[in-house]
DNA sequence: GTCTATAGTCGGATAGAC
DNA sequence: GTCTATCCGACTATAGAC
């Protein structure tokens, strides 16, 4: 046993990068950027150490690959309603009830993808890590994904309430709200899981958190048109 | 230049112990549990390096007096309010009515704790990684916080749907959602502080937060009970 | 109880054979 | 491009003077 170097792990194939890349999404949300070792990172890949000083330019260099692997990956799934949407508003301003309509569809698709898919949970574990301890990747996540999903939702509540085209900072406010509700199933997961009984996200538990999430927006919507004052 | 020890920082007070747990708070919620050296810590309690094995046995002792801490401090700014609800509703099931009004009191401190406390940025930051990683403190904080506030929050709204006493799961599910759209405003400050262009909350944002949380809330309780057909 | 000095371990990166 | 062996630095913890 002179071979230091693992059987393959299971996820592990193509290429070396690639590999290095798929641990480094477990490895680095599972233990922090600190926390993970490039020697983990490697036996998980079952690639060799000095590999990812010679692909990556070193671990720093690694952490980059990752997270702009994981923005790519998410837009590829976003790209698509985003751009409906954005071709359907471009052709006029949509009445409240058909802004309505492309919300809840675009909320609808962001929950199946943040609570149901599988990449969901070790993307998620990186970007909130993120968020606690901004690094230079920041910048990045934010502009690829946080930005674009809060302006969207941000630009339909604004149709939907009928009274600006430009949201303003309340409306921006209510949109981060929107989004914070579903972004909290992933970050307090293991929370919701005890509280629940639960092991983990099935495919019926997504499918009921999506008609729950989906019925509270509309619930909200209906009573911020339809409640008496604001006080 | 011999002397190592710094000048003890700003808000490096009291007991040796004391002055650990404080910069433990700051240093493990900015680094995470292995990014944090116990050197650092040291430095910004203005102690040695040699007091965390003597007081707390070693770094991962420290930690969970940290923990402890963060517990001890939550739980003393909201027992007088979860008391409270807890012995009006021991007389008697309240009607829907003063059961929103009770709710809407809890989730208003809860915002006021979590938005606009100066302790919850250094708490929540430590929460979350727990959240994401849970260590063997984890047990302490779910039940120790997060059990607590959910319970509460899910009776509430089980009474004021008024079919329950005691809440089923869809209850179970909505009380997360409120509470998560609080939480978020935590754990998503940075995405949130950029898309306003704030630098942080001041008191102002933190009553407007305020405000804004709990008309949602009121919508999306309003909405539940006169929407017309669930889908 | 608090300090200095040091032991023992481990992580990231590199050199150089293949 | 991939491997082994190794260097160097940084970390936690301890020993022992005061």
């Amino acid at each position: 046993m002179v071979q230091t170097t693992q059987a393959k792990s299971a996820t592990a194939t193509g290429t070396t990068s690639n590999r290095l890349i798929e641990a480094g999404l477990d490895i680095f949300g599972e233990c922090g950027y600190t926390g993970a070792t490039t020697r983990m990172i490697a036996d998980q890949g079952g690639v060799n150490l000095a590999a990812i000083p010679y692909h990556f330019g070193g671990k720093e260099g690694l952490y980059g690959a990752v997270i702009k692997h994981i923005i790519t990956t998410v837009r590829g799934q976003l790209d698509p309603i985003l751009a409906e949407i954005e071709k359907r508003v471009a052709q006029s301003t949509p009445a409240p009830e058909e802004a309505q309509e492309l919300l809840e569809k675009f909320l609808g698709r962001l929950v199946d993808f943040i609570v149901g898919s599988k990449e969901a949970p070790r993307f998620s574990r990186i970007i909130l890590r993120e968020q606690m301890s901004p690094s230079n990747a920041y910048d990045n996540i934010y502009t690829g994904l946080m930005q674009p999903i809060l302006n969207m939702v941000a630009m339909l509540l604004a149709a939907i309430t009928g009274t600006e085209t430009e949201p303003d900072r309340e409306t921006r406010l209510r949109a981060f709200i929107f989004i914070g509700q579903i972004m909290a199933f992933r970050f307090a997961r293991e929370t919701l899981i005890r509280n629940l009984g639960l092991e983990g996200y099935s495919s019926g538990e997504t499918a009921e958190i999506h008609r729950i999430v989906l019925e509270q927006t509309r619930a909200a919507l209906f009573g911020l048109k339809n409640l008496p004052g604001k006080k």
